[in-house]
DNA sequence: TAGCCCATGTAAGGAGTTACATGATTAG
DNA sequence: CTAATCATGTAACTCCTTACATGGGCTA
């Protein structure tokens, strides 16, 4: 078995789930959404398309179209669906919270697309109960220390909670979309 | 002249700047702070200051006390004072913005220490005003292209928006803060 | 025919990760 | 005496970055 794709590999992994690419094309995805902060540089994107290749979990086949040069086109493999599903899944750790907010971000986009919106409500009340239980342990800390520090220090940390505040109140609001969306 | 230093590095010569440390003082910061995403592992730190004292930014001296195992205690030269401060008071640009907020962030915490008040104040102003501009061109991506994105992607994006418009009322508290200060 | 967009790649180098290695001192 | 903590480091590996290379097809 293959070691795990990176974060990039299951951004491409699920953009693939949802239409079939080129190498190319997914380079566009990132060079124009704004929605992460993915390099959309040719050196990125096709040796980690070759990785997922390699690691059985797409299979590309090259498109000869008349008269446009060849493109290869990328789609996940029945094991490359089951991993994006696998990592879509996993319960959300204490970890994914400090290791930053983006890339269970990048998990949530996928959600329920591919495992559902029981799924994505799964996620947003972990999410929702991770960040109830982490913010108080930030302003705790900031208590305490905000003696030894200067204030852009002290200010810089409170941007940080803020940030998690801020999710915090939006997993509130995917929830009510949700439920509402669940009614129609 | 070599590279400049990456984040790690600004964050370590930042610390630095506060006051002199060996590498196990600067892992433990890492360790036991929120503050930072940074990783304590030596074979992240300890190579990063080999390089920081290989550019002439930090220099260290080995301490020997008394029945306790030498330690290398480093602080900025000159030079890496330098490079910290045009660091610091370098303008904000877009792509600071996009890259994620925690880079300046990063800045911000040691601005006044080291540069002074006036500065953290430009550095908020600066700040504030190219999320007032951000953040009209997300909401108008995210209303544009609704549409053709599934539920969890609109709320995805909506979710880094709602991050971003908590730190711009960030900006708004810390100046509050910092003119309160100034009357002192 | 010059320049631009399509489309795919490689090469060299930098930096971080995990894991291992080592040795001194202190607490139980 | 053993374990934990202090303290510094290296080795192998992976992945990303920047820059370069190539070449087809379209448009002015």
């Amino acid at each position: 078995m293959k070691a795990e794709p990176t974060f990039l590999g299951y951004a491409l992994l699920g953009l693939l789930e949802q239409n079939p690419c080129s190498g190319y094309d997914l380079r566009k995805v990132f060079a124009l959404t704004p929605m992460m902060a993915f390099s959309d540089s040719p050196g990125a994107i096709y040796p980690a398309l070759r990785r997922l290749e390699h690691g059985g979990w797409i299979r590309g086949w090259v498109e000869n179209r008349a008269g446009l040069r060849r493109r290869k086109v990328f789609r996940p493999t029945p094991a490359g669906t089951e991993a994006l599903k696998s990592w879509l899944g996993r319960p959300i750790s204490r970890d994914d919270v400090i290791r930053g907010l983006d890339g269970l971000m990048l998990r949530f986009a996928f959600l329920d697309l591919v495992l559902g919106k029981e799924s994505a409500v799964q996620f947003l009340k972990q999410l929702n109960k991770e960040l109830r239980s982490h913010v108080p342990t930030l302003r705790e800390f900031l208590r305490t220390r905000a003696n030894d520090m200067p204030l852009s220090g002290r200010l810089a940390l409170e941007s940080g909670i803020l940030g998690y505040e801020a999710q915090l109140e939006w997993t509130n609001q995917a929830l009510a979309r949700y439920r509402r969306a669940g009614k129609d």
